[in-house]
DNA sequence: CAAAATATCCAAAGCGTTTTGGTAACAGAA
DNA sequence: TTCTGTTACCAAAACGCTTTGGATATTTTG
């Protein structure tokens, strides 16, 4: 069923029923129903890339997920960021448009996205410092927003991010508080931007307390459960080793625990550990009390608000890119108590 | 840069330019390399949404990533399965669309994908045991490819399963050579189809055996983390507890892991575990020697290869449809051991 | 050498929409 | 009555590509 066909059964012209259907205001009352009625009855739907020639726009945003070659992995609140972001679209009407990519291909990409036009505007996953996929962005003139912030670049840009920063910084003033010294920070990569921040909001609490920074004590790698229980295999077999861990997500928290329990240490008890928690579906921080103690974002959450950033960034381009800064909140949980040990 | 201009800029025709680009053979050598070269130098993409108007194909092959009202859940593999469709697509040339959609709107979306002609095949996750989407995509007439299967369907359509009845099979008479006569299973929710299938598989090897079904042994339950510790601690309480659990993915087996330290009890020696591994990147089944003893599949493979034949189907649609059964292997870890208590 | 075949190109139609630039009918105002 | 506005519709152009159905040289064939 496409227009011509509704509009001969109605005896009505093509112009007359999209115009209707489209809710123009020179059509009466009495045939918009009737045109409502017959496409509602025939379940017309205007074909996407009719529509979209001859509106000039795709009603679809493109997510690149960039895949290292080294280390192809996709991060694992990519699902629940999608859901998140899926929900928003589907309320505007757009289509969601999936690119996974390697790395080294990235700016390709985003170039032929933009030439071939079958996306209205794209949101950009973990960035790092200086990422160089803003000013390409920025130059080629699609609309986009980012998942996190680059701190190295100044020009005005859509984003949302969590306060890594405030979040770290609370969360080892806690550790401190409860009289951890010597605190492990098992960090994502640092050359994400997220993971730099975090390192920032640990250093700063350390300084204000006048705790010497140790570097034994500082870990960045890609976010595994492997990487958790190594790290903290290692950082245990230290001479003056950590009576507290920080851990950048979930996934490694868990690889440290094991490290841990393998070691006949309690956590809480023996040492502490707080880690972030994306809070997602599938990896609930346990029911009624928290397992963990975390700094907690839902990112889920972050998905749907940063697609509504980009959608009002689309349908009104010169207004000046809005941004939002989400504070994590921290939860406590089992896995903290007070050094006992000096 | 559309192709008129770039015919303009030619001295040629829009026919001999797309032609030349498209690799039709009434176009001579010098200018087909004439042509090719401005193409790239002026980096021409034609348009997508134009391009398919006119070929009536979209390139684009939909997921529909359904999400239960009751338990907001994006399963945890999905990244994974993504990044190896995504690699298909993007060697094919196709792009692809995704929808997170509440599973009560699930049939008005495929209705819907087909109607606005928006994706040329569309990929079916988590199939149920009779799966309502499968006579319905028959009915519209729009391509598909299931990830898994369903059981109580007869008709013959494209699908890639793993032979999860054998998988779980193999790892129960693995269990019970080991001298292990109760047997926890944590399974998945068993309106999915590939829980049933897995549910059979431990039930046909306790059959073969001639050990008695416990009905207290077997949990249907989404798989969450707090789900796998929930029910080990439960089953524990049992008067006969059992000696081994089998577990259908990594991230129970990581709550059950948990619940079993927190009572003391060492896997491998006490208590033995086998759980499905999905291979996920971010959550490896340790590094040289497996953690866990597993029933490994990856789903990132399994991803890639279900992409192609979704892209064989839609290339060839008169074709019986393709199917695939990959066999998971069972790999020895450290979580299992002899049963020495019974 | 004329006719047929081939190689190379092009103008225009078509894909299914939206949008432009109207027209016809009828009302109210002068 | 005539003019102006308004309401309700429509024919055709446009979006950027592919494809159809030639057209014009050039080569091959009989």
């Amino acid at each position: 069923m496409k227009l011509k066909d509704l509009a001969a059964l109605l005896g009505l012209s093509q112009t007359t029923v999209s115009r209707a259907l489209n809710g123009y205001p020179e059509v009466s009352e009495a045939t918009r129903h009737r045109v409502a009625a017959a496409a509602e009855k025939h379940s017309y739907r205007p074909n996407t890339r009719a529509k979209g020639l001859a509106t000039g726009r795709s009603m679809a945003i493109g997510h690149v997920i960039p895949v290292s070659a080294q280390h192809e992995m996709v991060n694992p609140v990519f699902g629940d960021f999608i859901a998140g972001a899926g929900e928003s679209y589907a309320a505007a009407g757009y289509d969601m448009v999936l690119s996974v990519v390697q790395d080294s291909q990235e700016e390709r990409v985003y170039r032929d996205m933009f030439a071939k036009g079958n996306v209205d505007g794209i949101v950009v996953h973990a960035p790092e410092m200086r990422d160089p996929r803003i000013a390409l962005l920025q130059g080629i003139g699609l609309p986009f927003a980012v998942h996190g912030r680059a701190s190295d670049i100044s020009t005005p840009y859509c984003w949302l991010d969590v306060n890594n920063k405030s979040a770290f910084q609370r969360a080892t003033d806690f550790l401190i508080d409860l009289g951890h010294r010597r605190i492990g920070l098992l960090n994502g990569l640092e050359t994400m931007d997220f993971a730099h921040r975090r390192r920032a909001g640990y250093l700063a609490a350390l300084h204000s307390r006048g705790i010497a920074v140790d570097a034994q004590l500082m870990r960045s790698e890609e976010m595994t459960e492997t990487y958790g229980y190594q790290a903290v295999r290692q950082m245990m077999e230290l001479p003056e080793p950590p009576s507290a861990y920080l851990v950048s997500s979930m996934i490694p928290a868990i690889g440290a625990r094991r490290a841990l329990h393998d070691a006949g240490l309690v956590m809480g008890r023996d040492v502490s550990v707080i880690t972030h928690d994306d809070d997602l579906s599938y990896l609930r921080n346990g029911d009624d009390v928290p397992l963990f103690t975390a700094t907690r974002s839902s990112v889920r959450d972050a998905g749907r608000q940063l697609a509504d950033l980009l959608i009002a960034q689309i349908s009104d381009p010169q207004n000046t890119p809005k941004t939002k800064l989400l504070e994590a909140e921290l939860t406590v949980g089992r896995s903290t108590g007070p050094n006992f040990r000096g």
